[in-house]
DNA sequence: GTCATATGTAACCATGTGGTTTTATGATCA
DNA sequence: TGATCATAAAACCACATGGTTACATATGAC
């Protein structure tokens, strides 16, 4: 595929499948803003949410694989840490969307004019 | 949840899921991208995929469900048009995660400031 | 060393997803 | 009217997802 999309931002449509399935879930946005803010341990995270620390484990995994927090082992935590680099891209991505449809407007536009 | 998210875009959660969800598969994404330059019916979409007409009716709904594609019947056809607003609003919503990063960024500033 | 805490990981389960094929319905055209 | 084309909808399938519980392993505190 790679037609309307990752084209000009080198991602595949692999990575950008995985950056908009990983922003899908109420949980895993919720941990991606506050890790935005603050970086926070795995088990921290898991007291604010109303389901088991393998839950919370899972959606950070899925967090990591669309690169959108990085994490590193200290001492007998995992701290994870917003990504802000790559929630730009999916930013860019929909922007491209945007300039899409500012182009259709613009041949309309022009369209018009000639009549 | 509705912490970090949909709270200034009047869009509830599952709004939000249905949006991001829609838009993680590549797919949709494509359809996404014709259908915001030019209207389209289901089989000339069909056409471009290989997939049955099935699938990318399926895939069609996905997107009708997350309001980034309206529809409406045209005698036999049923013709497909993207929705500007509805991604202008996943846009949104990654710039409230960006604003979160710089209010971060600036804290941080503030912090060293005071040494 | 012992114990508590943080994490890792596996097995399991219900449900959702992305595809298929098949069959039915509806609208257009000759 | 009949043939054809666009769509709709259902049944089915393999696999992913989001959760669980249970158990193993690491690390820090004492």
């Amino acid at each position: 595929m790679v037609t309307y999309d990752a084209a000009q931002l080198d991602l595949t449509d692999d990575q950008v499948d995985r950056i908009f399935r990983a922003l899908a879930d109420a949980t895993r946005r919720d941990i991606i803003g506050r890790t935005l803010t603050e970086e926070s341990s795995i088990s921290e995270l898991a007291h604010r949410y109303e389901m088991s620390f393998a839950a919370v484990r899972k959606h950070i995994t899925v967090l990591e694989e669309a690169q959108l927090v990085c994490t590193h082992r200290s001492g007998r935590e995992r701290r994870i840490r917003g990504n802000p680099e790559h929630l730009q891209k999916a930013q860019a991505l929909l922007t491209t969307y945007e300039r899409l449809w500012r182009e259709r407007i613009d041949r309309l536009d022009a369209l018009l004019a000639e009549d």
